[in-house]
DNA sequence: CATGTAAATACAATCGATTGTATTTGAGCT
DNA sequence: AGCTCAAATACAATCGATTGTATTTACATG
């Protein structure tokens, strides 16, 4: 029954040594004799000795954890992060403690104290839709811990983030639109105060522009971006007087559920009647038929971009700038969704 | 420079009490006036106290932390899964250190002694594809740490487990193509040493018999189930002198991928020429043209049972039995792929 | 053989919180 | 005032590992 953790006094009661010789052997410290190690070494496999790092966390002051917060881990974008973030840590000797806020700011901030409670050595962070206060994120820096936003990032703490240029994608997206001969281009936008959802309208806003189109408003629907909210949209722009020829959609979800929508009863075309792209290239994008033109942002990349550059951090090798900004690369995925036959 | 966290014992100076006094007035101890207690707890407010995790860790034993392991992350059921299992478990005050395998013996061994060395107080695993031994399994409920396995499970390891009847979901979805007139029902399968795919098959070859059709070997593919390996197993069917009329997937992934193969030149029309069925219910089935017949299966339901049976056996109210099986309820999901108009 | 010196190892404090035991405090009573 | 007794708080050990300092060991040298 008591069946203690073994630990490195039981390795040291062993051979008849001090524990802080185990210690050493094992840290393969100058300070021990090569022989002391190899004898150390064979005792502690037997016994199936593991180090508790909790204990070691606590007297080095390093946890070996770094800490997640993302929106939904079951977003295949964020998934994918979680995935490359997971790959680059693990090979640091690093493990990884995940949150997600579920869009709730609340909830994000219990999350940040919970991974401060934890003692992680840095956070990667994607912020929450409701989040508009950022005391808790700043106050994170304050303490001292490293962390590197991605995707989503508030606004005014300074921090590294590694982002996509979403301005540049979502003018590509419209300029091909342009293209493709369509004039009126509606547009369904997240919210303003994530800098994602801003700057893809603002480059929908500024394709137009460029391209002596005025921007119509009414043709603007924010919403939260749920599957439920691309369908309320679309029996928005249905219900206008003058209809777009073609939807640029800050997400793929909404895109998704706006084509089926208007697919379900057969009497829409897509694209003929109204051409339509999404964004981040989630897998059913390329499933649905025509396929859905969309942006490609790989969340695998820039999950291990966020990761690297976060252990540099904590490891204090910041030769860049502290708030660098890390840009990868997007790619306009042209599918049929867009293209006038 | 000297920023040191702040501790009981910088607490205990600002009040002149001690340490031991500052800890009970926080857990709430009868042991501590409550006029003392409101004092202690303004301080800590004050200064930005947070207990230190590491160290009620040490002391207590008790982490506060539960392991889980996965094959992918980025799977759509393991990341419902996790969802399902962040839920219960936060509310618990625990919280989780992520793992995934990527299908591969050998990393599913490290983590699982990262898990221990973490001093996790549970693990929730879905085991890799590779795992055909399972000593790593053991060691961790030999050294008494409760293990619930969900959807993949070890033969041998006596634990709970949360799973699905994946013999009478795959026997259903048999049936309900025999039902719609096919008689030659090829069969994509996974590696058998998986329960889940020897179940689906079982399933299968069930059906088969006792609607007094004979199974064809030769119709039988077993692959690891990746995108790849339906275009692979799909081009197989089709190199045969007598061609299957339907198709029963042990996953979405390589139905989807076979059912886009098939349909890509035009050629060849699905359901009528072939019929096929896939397992999970994964979002894009519902958006592949015809809707994909398919199983649902809650990564988030069965994530929550998880972690549920887990907490109890980490409090030791192992009411029921020790090596519970909890099945989740399936759905069979008819869509047109499977339908004769 | 005594001694100097470096190598090898032991001792002890520490990380931050918890907890069993010991001590102090103060109220109530004679 | 002296005393009791319970309430409130202080003391000190502990969890497992690390690490600065002290001590022992062993060998070489005069």
């Amino acid at each position: 029954m008591k069946k203690g953790q073994i630990t490195i006094h039981d390795i040291a009661r062993h051979l008849s040594l001090d524990s802080s010789t185990i210690s050493r052997a094992l840290n393969d410290s100058p300070r021990v004799t090569a022989k002391t190690k190899e004898k150390v070494r064979k005792v502690a496999s037997e016994l199936g000795y593991r180090p508790n790092l909790m204990a070691t966390g606590l007297r080095t002051q390093r946890s070996k954890t770094i800490g997640v917060i993302v929106p939904w881990i079951s977003r295949h974008f964020f998934s994918s992060a979680i995935s490359g973030i997971e790959q680059v840590v693990y090979k640091e000797g690093y493990h990884v403690i995940i949150c997600q806020s579920h869009d709730n700011y609340k909830r994000e901030v219990s999350n940040t104290f919970a991974l401060f409670d934890n003692r992680v050595e840095g956070v990667l962070a994607s912020v929450a839709m409701d989040t508009t206060k950022f005391d808790h994120l700043t106050q994170i820096k304050d303490e001292n811990i490293p962390i590197v936003f991605f995707d989503r990032y508030p606004p005014g703490v300074s921090a590294c983030r590694v982002v996509i240029d979403d301005f540049k994608a979502a003018y590509q997206v419209t300029e091909h639109l342009i293209s493709q001969g369509h004039r009126r281009i509606a547009h369904f936008s997240g919210p303003r105060n994530l800098n994602i959802y801003r700057d893809r309208f603002d480059g929908y806003k500024k394709a137009l522009k460029d391209h002596n189109l005025v921007m119509d408003p009414t043709m603007v629907f924010e919403s939260r971006l749920l599957p439920d909210d691309g369908i309320e949209g679309i029996k928005y722009l249905l219900s206008l007087p003058d209809l777009p020829d073609a939807l640029f959609c800050s997400n793929d979800l909404t895109a998704l559920s706006a084509m089926q929508y208007l697919q379900k009863d057969g009497s829409f075309s897509v694209p003929d009647d109204m051409a339509i792209a999404g964004f981040s290239n989630s897998p059913s994008t390329s499933i649905i038929k025509p396929g859905l033109t969309t942006v490609d942002q790989s969340g695998e990349e820039i999950g291990k971009a966020a990761a690297k550059r976060l252990i540099a951090e904590i490891r204090g090798e910041t030769d860049r700038g502290m708030n660098e900004v890390i840009t990868i690369d997007t790619q306009l995925i042209v599918r049929g969704s867009s293209c006038r036959k």
